[in-house]
RNA sequence: GCAGGGGUUCCCGAGUGGCCAAAGGGAUCAGACUGUAAAUCUGACGCGCAAGCUUCGGUGGUUCGAAUCCACCCCCCUGCACCA
């Protein structure tokens, strides 16, 4: 048997990783031989977010422990919807639309697990596989009966939903977590699976199943919590004025992947190193003191932004995100050459063409219309402060009615490009009709 | 089905005939300050460059004038009843 490093659970508590674990502490015993984990993803969309990216490295750090991780793509419970700790009812996902998420998923989940590293190969499982052909009748005596609704209602994830006014649930969502656990006791029997990982709203459900899977085949499962990623200000993480930030490339490019890793409150920045990154606690301890004792600048973002992005995009996709960042934050924008500008457009900057007839619209409609800003009205106020930048330009409100004069052919980075800012990170790159 | 309570601009939440594009808070954006931070201050925050236009679950009324009053309808919640 391979060797497996029983410092893992003292090095995630290090981390700050532990939120909640069941047995007594005797998981860390259990984990002093090579074991079967497991971690759910529920398709809520074509694509993970940040979110899920703090179970998903945790699965990975199992695997380097010497530990057999299993993916799970939950094309049942994606069905059903889990109602921890929401505030309200969700509405249903047609079944092929779930199943076109799962594809997705399943591909996503996958670049971060190895499957082919000798015994401790990870693997893809979904949960419909186990629960399309149940039976009711047989769900209802074989799980069903092993769950107390007494017990159900009094969880605190479904507290505020059956509790507060103004909300109700569903038979459907409450029945959640009896798929859930399901999921659980199936693996404990098809894969000698012992242990199962989630954030910690997951708590309920993950008990759930060790319950279920001691009622059913008397075996001793563990579970084991993630704390929910916090920030320092108590605003959302994982949100920015332009929505989500996505694992997929498609919806959130390398680039603005890293700036969003980028722009970390020092107050937060050492911990998230922590959560989402490989390296040591004592190497990241030396970051921390390091930043405390130089003044200005701290470098812990920059690193927490390049091995996530590496960790998520490639090398590639990191190389792309720092080529943007350096020219557009660093260099002199009027010095990049045409085949720079191309690279940028490639690398994710977004950029678009200028319609044939920008001359006539005004500059707002321009912008608006390139995606720079929801409406005209932050764009009207950016003018007016000179916070529109062309070619390192400032534009004022004047000159909305001469979108000609400003994209003059005369003034166009290698006879076409335009980079225009908008503020001070948004970036657009403009290219005459052509 | 019956009774009661609700549906307001991204979220929470005021407003109960004109002074309401609609208080306050949060989130967000921009400016100053900075480190592409934080904190703080300033401005914006339905749409429109503007004149102006369109909103307060829906539809129709009353009125000089409605988010506010009336009617009907839709949706949500709570309780009761029905299903037995």
């Amino acid at each position: 048997m391979a060797g497996v490093d029983t410092t893992l659970l003292k090095d995630l508590d290090r981390r700050g990783l532990i939120n909640q674990a069941t047995g007594d502490g005797e998981l860390t015993e259990h984990l002093a031989h090579s074991r079967t984990l497991y971690c759910g993803f529920d398709p809520t969309a074509d694509s993970l977010h940040i979110g899920s990216l703090v179970p998903l490295l945790t699965l990975k750090r199992f695997q380097a422990a010497g530990h057999r991780p299993i993916a799970l793509v939950g094309g049942a419970t994606g069905l059903i919807g889990d109602p921890s700790f929401k505030a309200q009812e969700r509405s249903l996902n047609t079944p092929d639309v779930v199943a076109g998420w799962v594809d997705k998923i399943r591909a996503q989940v996958s670049q971060f697990i190895d499957f082919d590293c000798g015994e401790n190969s990870a693997t893809v499982v979904n949960n419909l596989d186990w629960t399309q052909n149940l039976n009711v009748l047989d769900f209802l005596r074989e799980v069903g009966k092993h769950f107390s609704v007494n017990n159900m209602v009094n969880k605190e994830s479904v507290k505020q939903r059956i509790q507060r006014e103004g909300e109700g649930i569903s038979f459907t969502e409450f029945s959640y977590m009896l798929l859930q656990s399901m999921d659980f006791s199936e693996l404990y029997q098809r894969e000698s699976c012992t242990l199962q990982i989630g954030g910690s709203d997951q708590w309920g459900n993950i008990t759930g199943g060790v319950d279920l899977t001691r009622r059913q085949h008397r075996g001793k499962v563990f579970g084991l919590t993630l704390p929910l990623v916090t920030k320092a200000d108590g605003t959302k993480f994982g949100k920015t004025e332009s929505g989500t930030i996505w694992l997929d490339p498609k919806r959130t490019s390398p680039y603005a992947f890293y700036q969003f890793w980028l722009n970390t409150a020092d107050a937060d920045v050492y911990k998230f190193l922590r959560y989402f990154t490989f390296l040591g606690v004592d190497e990241i301890d030396a970051i921390e003191r390091a930043d405390a004792e130089r003044a200005g600048k701290p470098k812990a973002q920059g690193i927490l932004a390049r091995e996530v992005t590496r960790e998520v995009h490639g090398e590639e996709g990191l190389a792309a995100a720092e080529r943007i960042s350096a020219a557009l934050f660093s260099g002199e924008i009027t010095e990049l050459s045409a085949s720079d500008l191309e690279q940028l457009r490639q690398d994710g900057l977004p950029s678009s063409e200028l319609p044939a007839d920008f001359g006539e619209q005004s500059l707002i409609h321009v912008l608006v219309e390139a995606g720079m800003a929801p409406s005209g009205k932050p764009v009207k106020d950016a003018l007016g402060r000179k916070a529109v930048i062309v070619n390192g330009q400032p534009v004022g409100i004047e000159s909305n009615g001469e979108p000609a004069a400003v994209f003059a052919p005369g003034s166009a980075l290698h006879d076409r490009y335009f980079i225009v800012r908008l503020g001070k990170k948004k970036y657009h790159l403009f290219a005459l009709p052509g």
